[in-house]
DNA sequence: CAGTATCCCTTTAGATACTG
DNA sequence: CAGTATCTAAAGGGATACTG
């Protein structure tokens, strides 16, 4: 294998190094997982909302302008296969289930908030990126 | 406005409170782009790489395996775009094209490392919920 | 070397209708 | 109420060929 350059390997696990990461960031590896979760258009606002207290299925649909029940429900079904959202159902007619996040969960929200933080500290600088950017563009340099 | 709805506002800035974390991560915000361009395919793995030192496209071609020439630059544009990565042109023959980190690169990257250690903190605990899953599914229950 | 342009296949996700 | 099933439009991304 050479120096420097990613491979798939079967087993995708990180290790205690982080230098690690250049192996095991891409598909199939936990890193990659968490992070398309955390991306996804729905998820981070399904965490943010249950991170302040239980919901029901209905009321998230409701609370969550634009989302269909479809990505909802594929949404919240990687979260609690995931272990980061608990689905409990109650078998009561009509039925009523519950959300909440577990204490992984919890744990989750926290990192990203400091990811969300970063960007509320940045996006001055990356707005003037941009607009320098943009620029240099219309320039046709 | 709806009590704990998600509206679409036309400008959407983060503020200094935390929890217009709910109304800000929809598409066109800054969270949202910072999130969608660090969980893309390959953003991540190339600014693990320029973390390290300046590379030359050829080189990030080789070094990423399974990248195109295609998405290696359009990843490299859009992190150009945002002030993450720099890109110096000599106008030599052939051409030699340098990528490095900015400042605000670095410090992003910083950022998602914390994210990244959080995930191989927890990678086990995820990796046993999904057993649990896969196991409840099985039973049919 | 460092791209751009084009084609095309795959995945994603919205809309709609149906169900226990 | 809390979903599932199906269809389809749009986006993502790989392969290939071409260019300054």
């Amino acid at each position: 294998m050479k120096e420097g350059t990613f491979e798939l390997p079967g087993n995708c696990r990180l290790t205690s190094d982080y230098d690690v990461l250049q192996w095991d960031v891409r598909e199939g590896c936990e890193v990659r997982q968490i992070l398309d979760r955390i991306a996804d258009k729905w998820s981070l606002l399904v965490i943010a909302l249950l991170d302040k207290r239980t919901m029901r299925f209905a009321e998230l649909l409701r609370s969550i302008k634009g989302v269909s029940k479809r990505m909802l429900t594929t949404t919240l079904r990687q979260l609690e296969r995931d272990g980061i959202v608990e689905r409990t159902v109650y078998p009561t007619v009509p039925p009523k289930v519950e959300y909440n996040l577990t204490p992984l969960g919890n744990s989750l929200h926290e990192t990203v908030k400091a990811l969300v933080i970063w960007t509320e500290a940045n996006q001055v600088k990356i707005a003037e990126a941009r607009d320098r950017y943009e620029t240099r563009q219309s320039e046709g340099l």
